[in-house]
DNA sequence: AATCTGAATGAATAACCATTCATTTTGTGT
DNA sequence: ACACAAAATGAATGGTTATTCATTCAGATT
C-alpha cells in the first residue's frame, strides 16, 4: 500500500481540501482491501498523514465511510447531469449516452465498483446506507423515466411504460456491473453494451435501429 | 439476537448437521449484522453453542465464510435444477419459470439477498469470493444459454443471440435484487417481475404474448 | 521577532475479537 | 456400571484497532 501525494499539498490545508484527500484515501483503501478490513490506520498512511487524522475531521470512521458513500453519489450526479447537457438534444440519444457513461471506462471501473458494492453489501445492515442509496436510486431514476417517456410518446409504443423500462435499465446496468466485478476475465464492458443494446433495440425498435 | 433451535438437535450432533447449524447461524448473522460486524461469538450465540465452537468446526473464520458461500451458491443451484425440472418441457415455459423463481418470494428475499451482496461486496478483495462467485455465474449461464438458444432457434429470431440475451436476463435480475435490497418500500417482486417480462416480450415476441 | 491559533502528530488507552486449550460433558461399546 | 473417545465448553491469550489527548508544528497577526 503506498503513501500518496503527501508532498503536493501543503502540511496545513484547508479544512474542506483534507476532507475530501481523505475520502479520497478511503476510496483507494476499500477498493484494495475491502471495506471490511480498511482502518483508519490504513487510511492516514494512504493520505500521507497521521494516525489520528481522520478522528481529527470525521470524529468518527461511521461517519467518515457516511460522508464517503455521499461523496460516490454526489460525483455519479454531476457526471450523470454532464452526460445530459453534452449529448444531443433527443431523448434517445441522451438515454443511450447514459447507458454508455454506465459501462464507460470512468465509471465500469473495478475499482469503483468494488467501492459501490462494498457499501451495497452493508445496506440491510447500515440504515444511513440505505437511506443514502434510496435518496440515489430516485433522483436517478426520475430522470430516466422522464427520458423514457418522452421517447415512448415519440414513436407511439404500445403496451410498455417508462417506470418498468427504467426499472428494466437501472437493473440492468447494476447487474453488469456486478458481472464485471465478478469475471473481469471473461466480462467485458463492450459485452455489457450489447445487453443493453439488445433491450432498446427490442423495446424502442423505432429508436435504435 | 435471539438464541436459536438449540434443544431440537441432540447435544452432540453429528459432524455435518454441526456444521449446517453454524453456517445457518452464519447467515443469520450477516444478515441482521452484516459481514463486517459478524463475530464468531454472534455466530456461536445465534445457533445456541459456545464460544470457541466455530473453530473447532471450521478452524478459522476465514474457513467459515468460504464455506457459507459454497453452501450459498450450492442451494440456489439445485434451486434451479428443481425448477428446470418441474416446470413445463418447453424452453420458454422454462426461461420463464427460472425468473419467476429468481423474483419469487424464496430467492428475492432481503434477508438472503443480504448475505449475497454482503459476499459480492467483498469480491474484488477476497479472492476465494470472487472464483466462487465466477464459478457459480458460469454454470448458471451455461444453462440459460441453452434455453435461450432454443428459443431464438424456435422462433428464428434475427440481430440476437443467446448470450447477449443471458448476460442481459441475469444482469437483469442481479439488479432487480439490488433494487428490492435498497428500496423494499417503493419496490415490489411484481414490479420487479414487470421489468423482466418487458425484456422478453420484446426480444422473443412470439414466445412471451 | 514574538505571540497566538488552529492543524497535525503519534504514543497511549481501552475495547473488541479470533484463536487456543485445559477441562468438562456426552454417548457408545464392553 | 465403567471406561473410553469424541464433542463441546468457556476462560485466557495475544493481536488488532478506534479513539483520545498532551505535545509539536506551521503560518498568520501584531
Amino acid at each position: 500500500m503506498a503513501v500518496a501525494e503527501s508532498t503536493r499539498t501543503s502540511r496545513t490545508a484547508s479544512r474542506e481540501l483534507r476532507r475530501q484527500q481523505l475520502i479520497d484515501a478511503t476510496i483507494k483503501c476499500i477498493s484494495r482491501k475491502g471495506l471490511g478490513s480498511t482502518t483508519l490506520g490504513d487510511v492516514a498512511k494512504m493520505a500521507g498523514l497521521s494516525q489520528g487524522i481522520v478522528n481529527l475531521h470525521f470524529n468518527s470512521k461511521e461517519n467518515l465511510l457516511n460522508e464517503t458513500l455521499r461523496y460516490l453519489s454526489q460525483e455519479y450526479r454531476s457526471r450523470f447531469a454532464q452526460v445530459l447537457e453534452k449529448s444531443p438534444p433527443s431523448a434517445a440519444e441522451k438515454l443511450l449516452a447514459l447507458m454508455e457513461m454506465d459501462l464507460g471506462p470512468a465509471i465500469c471501473d473495478r475499482r469503483k465498483l468494488a467501492v459501490w458494492f462494498a457499501f451495497w453489501g452493508e445496506v440491510k445492515a447500515v440504515p444511513t446506507y440505505q437511506k443514502i442509496c434510496e435518496a440515489h436510486d430516485l433522483t436517478y431514476s426520475a430522470q430516466l423515466i422522464e427520458l423514457c417517456q418522452t421517447i415512448i410518446d415519440e414513436g407511439a409504443y404500445r403496451d410498455i411504460d417508462a417506470e418498468t423500462v427504467t426499472d428494466a435499465l437501472s437493473a440492468m446496468t447494476d447487474g453488469l456491473w456486478l458481472s464485471y466485478l465478478i469475471s473481469p476475465r471473461t466480462f467485458d464492458r463492450e459485452t455489457a453494451l450489447d445487453a443493453v443494446y439488445s433491450y432498446l433495440r427490442a423495446v424502442f425498435p423505432e429508436h435504435y435501429e
